[in-house]
DNA sequence: AGTTTTAGATGTCTGCACACATCGGTGTCA
DNA sequence: TGACACCGATGTGTGCAGACATCTAAAACT
């Protein structure tokens, strides 16, 4: 089902636009995507479908299929986030999605303080002491496993759709070495405390702290990870397109 | 074009499925849906293609074409926002973009002051300048809409093309009046020289009043606009699914 | 320069063959 | 006799091929 033509369709012409190797403005045909793909009309017109929802091509009557400019891509969507990471824009779509998830955690560790369920807390309560246990007894994999689970838990737990969903649908569709682009590899000795600090605020409904906690933990994370993006242009979309 | 059928049965089975008309785990069949919607089934399976990339429907052969819980649905698509716009969990969803947005503005603002291009940080000060006039003055329609230039302005400057996209697809998608379901519509006299220090912070590369500033509107804007998000249920999306 | 015509592309419809998940009947075994 | 494993029938999405409709950019013509 994953490896359906429809989809290789997709990811065959999503790659090759994301990666730059079709320009933006670059016009193609359903008819000669048919021959190059070896696929049919229908397989085309339901891949350039999706690809048109992305935000990666426009079709026009008697013109084709263009491929637009960078700006016009949904920056917020998995597939685009993958294939971005697997272009030249590694390091920028790393830089984007930290500093992304850097400006929303504590957000969502103050939302969670107020209103994330009770069993919610406890488990994030738990996933903190486990995860701290997993580090000072050097057991990095179950670490990296820990680590991952306890943002999950607390974003999904501020109740906010968005919120919960940055590390769903982008860690999940990932593999575990991208989702690492993004958060420490191996343990630091004062920021394990400071996740069972941040979960322990969440528990007994302390937002401040929470925020503050999960501040902390974010200006650590940031700091480690900046040398790892290397120097990348930023990119300014302009504000009408 | 925006009229085509294919564009319409997005529009139609998106529209139900997001409101609840058609439940998760709502079976469909491709045939059925031909003659509910009186279209061909090339029209159907490019829309229903489109659907299956927002995460809104599956389709299995020998079942159908399933309707999907809604912590699947691809809460950043522009698309699902304005149907949940529409739908009866509006004041759900303003409320969660309204968070995403007072999370992220402080920081792209920051950003803003350390990497904008110089034109940019130009424009943002006349444009504050303008709205703090254009509020003096009473001139509401003009006040609304440098409002949404100034925040875009702001968005687009750090450099972020995640954070740009957040005024970008949601505000030109949608009316007017919706985007300032996340914004007062009529100014408030501080807030209006808070816009211009937050301006001036950036144009002089201050990131720290820059961040300071804005957090200080959101702050503002976040308990003008709670009262209009009428109590609404948070959802927890469970961590795996 | 402005208008009309035309060519060429996508949009839409239809009939067919195939792959394959599910269901239900059949046979085997205890 | 009953429970279980097997296997074929069935129905559904997937993929294909070809036709006609419709729109529009570009050429041709005033």
């Amino acid at each position: 089902m994953t490896s359906s033509l429809h989809h290789r369709a997709i990811e065959n012409l999503g790659t090759r636009i994301i990666s730059g190797e079709l320009p933006a403005g670059h016009v193609m045909l359903a008819e000669q995507l048919e021959v190059e793909l070896k696929v049919s009309r229908s397989v085309i017109r339901e891949a350039v479908r999706v690809l048109q929802s992305l935000g990666l091509v426009e079709t026009t009557k008697r013109v084709g299929i263009r491929v637009l400019p960078a700006g016009r891509w949904n920056p917020f969507d998995a597939q685009v986030i993958r294939w971005r990471l697997a272009s030249d824009a590694r390091g920028a779509q790393l830089r984007s999605l930290a500093e992304l998830r850097s400006a929303v955690e504590p957000a969502a560790a103050e939302l969670a303080a107020a209103n994330a369920p009770a069993p919610l807390r406890l488990e994030l309560v738990q996933v903190a002491r486990a995860m701290r246990d997993a580090g000072h007894n050097g057991d990095v994999p179950r670490f990296l496993e820990l680590d991952i689970a306890f943002h999950s838990l607390l974003l999904s737990g501020s109740g906010n759709e968005m919120f919960a969903n940055l590390m769903g649908q982008v860690a999940e569709t990932l593999t575990g070495r991208t989702v690492h682009g993004l958060m420490p590899d191996h343990p630091h000795e004062a920021a394990l405390q400071w996740h069972v600090d941040v979960a322990e605020a969440i528990a007994r409904g302390d937002g401040a702290a929470a925020r503050e906690g999960s501040e902390r933990i974010m200006r650590r994370t940031m700091t480690r990870m900046a040398d790892t993006w290397t120097e990348q242009p930023r990119v300014f979309i302009p504000v009408n397109r």
